[in-house]
DNA sequence: ACACAGTTTAAACAAGTGTTTAAACTAACG
DNA sequence: CGTTAGTTTAAACACTTGTTTAAACTGTGT
């Protein structure tokens, strides 16, 4: 395994685990077993190898999430709601197999990202990865068009928030749920319980 | 004003703008316009003096948040879920009289704990005010009694979510809002928008 | 006027931050 | 072999972090 993705490695896990602000570079390097000096080298600063730590999910993640938004457009006049939003699923969780826990680092990287940094990593990903949000709205609105752009806009940040917040802290939800209700659940049963939630919430009467 | 007040004023407006990990000491008190070591003198540590950020927050919101939710519990049988999100509304607002930007900044600041300090405000927040999730829970299941206690406990994750995250960047959504839409928003109307979402969404058939 | 508790202050502390430097190493090519 | 480009390394850089120290100042009660 080459330097560079051994510091992806590990900046990833770490990022995720305690945020780009709580995270050291000699954490991430010791932890990636390599030279304190090797990410200037690689990436030339830290706010870059944040940038590279989630342009390697996005251009893993966006193609999928595009040809799933777009199929569902073609197929069907007027897709469900919840047929929009599952359509995230299967994207979602191909991340599984191209890092381990690769689903609930992505969604927990994405949390930070809107939180820590005072926002630049949500411009640098509206901008760098426009696609993705068009194709979304799109669908949305082929399933629900009486919802004004205006309320979309509110319900789409509200759905967002509701994801990216509760995969930022799935791991301890998840810990409680085991606890309280031993009842097992994975990252994709989180998400099988949020997907009824957030097409209520997107599908409510304005 | 009071020295301790100066700090506790400095603190909340830099905590809810840059998160706890992105604040220092040295921000805090150039802005409350006192000497460094008066925050260690007067709060012990940095970690002491965010619990107190929080709880003057608490201390105002807690009983009024209680008094409205049983309110609801006793007026009527079976409230509607929007009632129940309802009884946030004027005790939230009433955060603005307290102090200046009371609301927005308590949400933040809400937010922040989630995400920043691996969580040990969350544990702080639950272990100290435990009666406003009780109520919530028990008015939560008068309006909606088929919802399991597993289902509850999920969807009420998911609201918790939403508003924060929501709120922790409501600045720049009411921007963007303005922008786009040329309507003016405040903070009063962004809650009235995520009411009908947060309900719609507990509401979710299971 | 004195003493004393409460508070404020400047200065220093040790530890941690991201970044840079220049020397050492590694492998490939002529 | 010797050269060269790419990479790794230990050490230092300048700076910021939260916390502590001891001296100075404040007002109140005797």
């Amino acid at each position: 395994m080459s330097t560079k993705n051994k510091i992806l490695d590990a900046a990833e896990k770490l990022f995720a685990d305690k945020g780009f602000n709580g995270t050291s570079l000699r954490e991430i390097t010791s932890l990636a077993e390599v030279n304190l000096a090797a990410v200037n080298y690689h990436f030339g600063s830290k706010k870059e190898l944040i940038k590279a730590v989630m342009s390697r999910y996005m251009d893993e993640l966006s193609p999928r999430l595009e040809s799933a938004l777009v199929n569902i457009c073609q197929s069907t006049a007027q897709p469900s709601l919840t047929e929009v939003f599952s359509a995230f699923v299967e994207p979602l969780l191909a991340l599984n197999d191209f890092q381990e826990h690769g689903t609930t680092n992505f969604l927990q990287l994405l949390g930070r990202g809107y939180t820590d940094s005072q926002g630049f990593l949500r411009w640098f990903l509206t901008t760098s990865y426009p696609n993705v949000i068009d194709n979304f709205v799109e669908a949305v609105h082929k399933a629900y068009p009486e919802l004004s752009a205006e309320d979309m806009f509110w319900r789409l940040h509200f759905t967002m928030g509701t994801i990216v917040f509760t995969m930022s802290s799935s791991d301890a939800l998840m810990d409680i749920a085991r606890n309280d209700f031993s009842n097992d659940i994975d990252i994709g049963g989180v998400i099988r319980q949020v997907i009824p939630y957030v097409a209520a919430g997107v599908a409510a009467p304005v």
